[in-house]
DNA sequence: GCATGTGAATGGATTCACAGCT
DNA sequence: AGCTGTGAATCCATTCACATGC
C-alpha cells in the first residue's frame, strides 16, 4: 500500500480506474447535481439506476472505488458522494484551458457555458492567423498570437489544451502544445496524433461519429428492406 | 476487381458489427484516403498498424466484416477496399442532416467543412428563437423556426438530427425529431436522453471529456508528488 | 428488512499465433 | 516467402447474486 497511510485513507485511491469508469463518475456527478435541487439527502444505487438507465450494480461498483461510502439500508448521502466524486476528478480546484484555433470551432468552444463553469477556465484561445490577435470571443475570451503558446501556459499555469484546429496542422500544434508543458489535450482535429509520453490525450471526431450514424441508417434501411 | 462484380456476395454482411468495430472502419477510411494521395496500390495489414499506431490482427479482423477483400501475400487494394468501406458505411448516397439550436456551438458545426464534406450535407439549423429566422450561417446554411422542423424533415428526407440546444430542451427537441421521422441522433447536450425503438442515438459529452483529463491531471499529479 | 460491497459468472473485445492461400 | 483470415487465448467490462452490515 502507499508509503504514508494510516486509516481507510480517502486520499489513496491508488487503483487503475478506466476511461469508461471515469466517464460514468462524471456522468454521476451531473445526475447528483440535478438531485440535488430537489431536497434529497439520500439516494439508493437502485433509484439512481431507475432515474437514469443505468444499472445499480455498476453504480455501486464505480462509487467503491471512492471508498466505502454507502450506508447499507439506507444509501448514499448525496452531498457527500458529490463532495467525493468533485475531488476524485480533480475538479477541486481550477484547472486551467487553452484552445489553439479561433475559427468557427474554436470560437464556439470558448464562449460555450458548461466549459467555463465550476472547475475550469479558460485563459486563451490561440491562432497563428496574426490579424485575428488582440481579438476577442463573444464572451470576451482573448485571442493571441500561436507564438505566445508556451508564455501563456507557463505564466498561467494552463494544464489542458484543446485542439481546434484543421487536420494538417494538429500534430504540430499538440507537440508544442507538450513541449510547453500542457499535460493533456482534447483534440477535435480529424487526425489520428502521435502520442507522448505521460500526456493524456482524447480525440472527439466528429465524422466518426456520423459515420457510425450513417451506417445504423443503412443497415435499419435494409432489413426494413427484407421484410 | 470489376466495378460492378458479384462473387463474394458484397451486400449481404448482415452480421453484427459493434460500435466501436464501425469507429474503425470510418478511421480506416480516413487512412486510405491519405495513402491514396501518395500512388500506392495496395497496403498489407501491418504497414497500416505501423503507419497509423493500430494492431494488425485488429485491422484484419475488422475488415474480414466486409467480406474477403485481401490478397494473401500481398495485401489490400487501397482503391477496392476504400469502396467497399464507403458503402459499408453507408455514405455511398447523401445523408441530409438539420442541426437544432443555431447558438455558438451549432452555427460552429453548420459551417465545419467535414461534415459537409462527401456524404453528408447540412440541410438548415432551426432555432426557437424566431428572431433568428430567415438569417443564414456564414457558408449559407439558412436558419429557420423550430416550428418548421417536420415539414423539412418530411421535404427533404433528412435522416440525421444533430442536437446543439441546452440541456434542458435537449430531450424534447430529440423527441421532436423522432416524431419528424429523423432516425438517427447526434447529440451534444449535456443531458442524458430517453432513447426510443429504432432512432440511434450517440452523445458527445465535452464536459464528461474535460473531467476525464482532469482526473488523469490530478493522478499523475499525485503520482508524481509520492516519487 | 433493505441496500451496500464484492466474489463469481458472464459477455465482449483485443491480441496471439498459425493454418492456408498466392 | 509474405500476408490474410480466423480459432484459441487473453484481457477487460458488465452483470448477477449473496454475504455482510445498518
Amino acid at each position: 500500500m502507499s508509503p504514508a497511510d494510516k486509516t481507510a485513507a480517502p486520499e489513496e485511491a491508488r487503483e487503475q480506474v478506466s476511461e469508461l469508469t471515469t466517464g460514468r463518475l462524471s456522468l454521476y456527478l451531473r445526475c447528483l447535481t440535478h438531485l440535488e435541487a430537489s431536497n434529497r439527502r439520500t439516494i439508493s444505487s437502485q433509484e439512481l439506476a431507475d432515474r437514469y438507465h443505468l444499472n445499480s450494480a455498476q453504480i455501486r461498483k464505480d462509487l467503491a472505488h471512492l471508498g466505502e461510502l454507502g450506508i447499507r439500508g439506507v444509501g448514499y448521502d448525496i452531498a457527500a458522494l458529490k463532495r467525493h466524486l468533485v475531488q476524485t476528478l480533480g475538479i477541486d480546484r481550477l484547472r486551467k484551458i487553452v484552445i489553439a484555433g479561433a475559427g468557427n470551432l474554436g470560437m464556439a468552444l470558448a464562449d460555450y457555458r458548461g466549459l467555463n463553469e465550476s472547475g475550469f477556465h479558460i485563459v486563451a484561445l490561440l491562432d497563428s492567423d496574426r490579424s485575428k490577435s488582440g481579438t476577442c470571443s463573444r464572451s470576451g475570451i482573448p485571442v493571441l498570437d500561436a507564438a505566445e503558446l508556451s508564455r501563456v501556459v507557463r505564466e498561467q499555469q494552463v494544464e489542458i489544451g484543446i485542439i481546434a484546429v484543421p487536420a494538417e496542422s494538429a500534430q504540430a500544434v499538440y507537440d508544442s502544445m507538450v513541449d510547453a508543458g500542457i499535460s493533456a489535450v482534447l483534440n477535435f482535429a480529424p487526425a489520428r496524433l502521435r502520442k507522448r509520453e505521460g500526456v493524456k490525450l482524447k480525440s472527439v471526431d466528429l465524422r466518426v461519429n456520423l459515420e457510425s450514424l450513417s451506417f445504423h441508417l443503412k443497415h435499419s434501411e435494409e432489413s426494413r428492406t427484407s421484410s
